[in-house]
DNA sequence: CCGGCTATTATGTATAGACAAATTAACCGG
DNA sequence: CCGGTTAATTTGTCTATACATAATAGCCGG
């Protein structure tokens, strides 16, 4: 004999892993609806003899399928199909100048304004912080192909980056300088549209009252907030847009 | 002796299973920026002798640290800790019914119009199917506690999803069902901002040409797409909302 | 000095066997 | 028939070992 992987009996050469193909196998039956919600999901040791193959292998496929919410596993009682899932969807917010760059365009960026100031009330409201230190406050115009495309506005917790009190921002803008400097830990956006005003129009050269698309994302790294970023989209020239499929990882 | 586990060394009882334990270990190192982006991770024989645990433990942690992303490993050359993610973030769009019934708000909805027509070009092209074949087109208002909450309009493949002709919509609107009753594996999202025009105005009870939300979603079986919806919600009243943690489903 | 071969190394996958924990099912005494 | 104890089942975790695979480092001949 020549040397053949572990001799699985009827798969001469799989290019697949064999927890893989299990996997996939499995994710299969669920989704055309062979095993319907609710459903068990035959025994590891059934499993095994089928696939021919150990617990262990069939047990990757299955824990693998439990992570990603397709399947409930409890002990002694076996492994069902899990109930259709309710929609959920990763969006992708890049970094904007990673953003643009990425669709091919010209990136540019212009620090509109820049004040370093004792945190204000309204200041310590949008960090969701007791009041109290300092506070970065900057405006800044990104550009893609020398159209503007987002107006940024951006404070940031001296308390917590220190280091962006004597930073320039003339090669990376500030978001994307605190993205290769500090390291964040939680993040939250809130996304809703509104009515350009007077400021945002002339900014983005777009009408008064035409529709922005606004997301505003808070950074904390543990409990302490590190900034606070709000970007205002022109509505009908920018959108988000995601992918997505259920049991995500699973198929990479 | 009495029993003791495997006997592991230092850790008489742990709460918490060795390779979690191993895995929240190396994140936390990799968060504190103790190991910065891009340098080394320990071999896998390294920490099985630090751990004093077995090489297949260790391989599931670092296995799962790779899979959320946080290392990057390569064979021969060993592991490494992943430079800073672009920034992503799950968003969660849950079912309008199961969406307002979360925030105890009374739930109901309404058929506005409903139609079964040949499919249009319009249509295939919402669609991105080629034209041919049945569509149903139908339109909702959704209400929470009696105030309009959003407006769908939808088409749906029924060539796909003939079991709609005969379905009246009565219990569940038309997403509700489709989610019981389809199974779908892919999904794409778009999202922006616009005027509302005067139907939606008058639909949702705002003033002409404020800002709204615009969701639309394309939902497909496999190559087959099933349906197309657009939400399209009161820009002031509803926004989008999620939480990330990088290395996401790590600390579940 | 360059290009290709070989040895080495680290990860990837797989096996078989073992004990632990949880939960259901069966049983049995009152 | 009820309630509690015991047994059986299923998943969860872990070990020790083995071979495969990819990629680097080093060697060696031209």
């Amino acid at each position: 004999m020549a040397k053949g992987k572990f001799d699985s009996v009827s798969d001469p050469v799989s290019p697949l892993p064999r927890y893989l193909e299990i996997q996939r196998d499995l994710q299969a039956r669920i989704a055309s609806g062979q095993w319907v919600p609710g459903s068990r999901v035959p025994a590891e040791h059934e499993l095994q003899a089928q696939y021919h193959c150990s617990r262990m292998t069939v047990n990757k496929a299955l824990s693998a399928l439990a992570k990603a919410g397709l399947i409930i596993r409890r002990r002694r009682s076996g492994s069902f199909v899990a109930m259709p899932r309710s929609q959920e969807t990763i969006l992708n917010i890049q970094d904007i100048k990673a953003e643009i760059l990425a669709k091919g365009k010209a990136y540019r960026f212009e620090i509109l304004t820049r004040q370093e100031r004792a945190m204000t009330t309204d200041d310590a409201l949008q960090l969701r912080v007791t009041p109290g230190g300092q506070v970065l406050a900057i405006s800044v115009r990104h550009f893609a192909n020398e159209f503007p495309f987002v107006v940024e506005d951006r404070l940031m917790n001296l308390a917590i980056v220190p280091a962006a009190r004597d930073e320039p921002f003339i090669v990376s803008p500030p978001g994307t300088w605190l993205l290769d400097v500090v390291p964040w830990t939680n993040a939250e956006h809130v996304i809703h549209a509104e009515l350009a005003d007077q400021r945002i129009a002339t900014l983005l050269g777009i009408p008064k009252k035409s529709a922005c698309l606004a997301i505003e994302r808070r950074t904390w790294q543990g409990d302490a907030t590190i900034t606070w970023v709000r970007l205002t989209y022109p509505g009908d020239r920018h959108q988000l847009t995601s992918h997505f499929r259920p049991g995500g990882p699973l198929i990479p």
